[in-house]
DNA sequence: GGTTCCTATATAGGGTTCCTATATAGGATT
DNA sequence: AATCCTATATAGGAACCCTATATAGGAACC
């Protein structure tokens, strides 16, 4: 596993995160924590109480829909889904990083470090 | 010109670019600002009220030395330098980025974008 | 059978980075 | 003289995320 980028680096990114991992299943608040960790070879960590709060702020754009789920082995899960206004929302956020990612190579020459 | 990232995706940014072109050659504040928005084709924009509390924080860690010069045309500027110490923060802070740049994009898909 | 640990959701309070607004000041332009 | 561009400076606040804490179900453990 890698070191964690610092916080005052990936700031911003976990929405993000958050949308590409729902457009590809619908996960629950833990999972997608894990998930994030485990995706990036943990690079990308983000804590599981800070995520609550973005799902909860997520949900009320309407960008995902949350509903609970019975969990026969342990605690009931809210599981969240990428809604049709989500998905809209995925391309031109995806397209902004990439702009901020070639912008800041040209000016600090990040990708050849 | 591009329209300007926003600044919840291009946060954390600007100690790189300042360091980053302060590496180039000695700059005072409000052309760092210019330059900043000039060579990222005004996708990096910062406000210049907000670079002179940074360029003060970088002095105090020692990583920036800035002096007075006077300007003969104008309001006399404070140019700064790159310290050593700074040049030596300068790579790894550049890795740190590159390795964030991967693992977004590994997560999030950013680079087809 | 009580302690500890892993899963799972939730909220309060604070830190850091940056923005907005405002102030000051020199010089050029109209 | 009024306005604009350069140039530095500070106060206050917004936004994103972290730390700390609380609650709760189940498993593992000797």
């Amino acid at each position: 596993m890698n070191k964690p980028i610092r916080s005052k680096i990936s700031r911003g990114s976990a929405e993000l995160a958050i949308l590409a991992l729902l457009d590809q299943q619908p996960l629950y608040g833990f999972e997608i924590c894990k998930r994030i960790e485990k995706k990036s070879g943990g690079a990308l960590r983000f804590n599981l109480a800070s995520l609550y709060p973005m799902l909860y702020e997520l949900e009320k754009r309407a960008w995902v829909n949350g509903q609970w789920e019975s969990n026969q082995a342990g605690r009931d899960r809210r599981y969240y889904r990428l809604t049709p206004e989500g998905k809209k929302q995925l391309a031109p956020l995806r397209r902004e990083w990439h702009a901020f990612f070639l912008a800041l190579d040209r000016l600090a020459g990040v990708s050849g470090a």
